[in-house]
DNA sequence: CCACCCGGTGAT
DNA sequence: ATCACCGGGTGG
């Protein structure tokens, strides 16, 4: 007597390999493609593309439970006003980072500055494209340049990063807006 | 000053 | 392994 244990291969056809993609992902995502399996148009799909991306690193943000990247405030800007703020707002953190060092003290982050890099927004225009130009430096020298298309440059990568979380818009642009260098 | 590049290294 | 953020160095 045999036993039948999978069955599903004796299919044959050609089951789509995204499934095993899939798998490892949150159901949610299925339950998108099943509500939607063909009425898409391509740009919908874009976007869902790149949301589901953004929720992958959410959810692992979520689980470590340490955000929190913090530049290099030191100056007055963070702490006249919104001190008080900023100072529970670290201990916070401490908090938080004592369990995340315990596991990566060797790295870079430090008890008190976690250094996490910042992600590409995934809605600006830069970041909504989906071939690099290949005519940009970054393009030519991929393999060295470490750097994105300077057409895909994410625009919030290229802003000042973000001290804290502001109450209000306070936030004052010195000088005129940075461009992307190199056309 | 600033744009530009280099390269360590975090994130996947 | 690849990708690419970001700190720092450099030339104009
Ligand atoms: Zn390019
Ligand atoms: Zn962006």
């Amino acid at each position: 007597p045999h036993l039948q244990q999978s069955s599903e291969q004796a299919g044959g056809k050609g089951s789509p390999p995204e499934i095993t993609l899939l798998n490892s992902e949150f159901d949610s995502k299925n339950i998108f493609r099943v509500c939607e399996p063909v009425s898409n148009t391509s740009l919908n799909n874009i976007e869902v593309e790149d949301i589901e991306q953004l929720v992958k690193c959410i959810d692992a943000e979520t689980l470590i439970l340490n955000s929190g990247y913090v530049p290099a405030l030191s100056s007055d800007l963070g702490k006249s006003t919104l001190g008080s703020v900023g100072v529970s707002l670290n201990l916070v953190q401490d908090n938080l980072s004592n369990s995340t060092e315990a596991v990566e003290a060797s790295g870079p982050y430090s008890l008190k500055n976690p250094k996490k890099k910042r992600r590409r927004c995934g809605v600006c225009e830069p970041c909504l494209r989906k071939t690099n130009c290949e005519e940009c430096s970054c393009c030519r020298k991929r393999k060295t340049s470490h750097r994105i298309c300077k057409k895909r440059k994410c625009e919030e990568l290229k802003k000042p990063p973000p001290p804290i979380t502001l109450p209000f818009e306070v936030r004052q642009r010195s000088c005129k807006l940075s461009h992307s260098f190199e056309a």
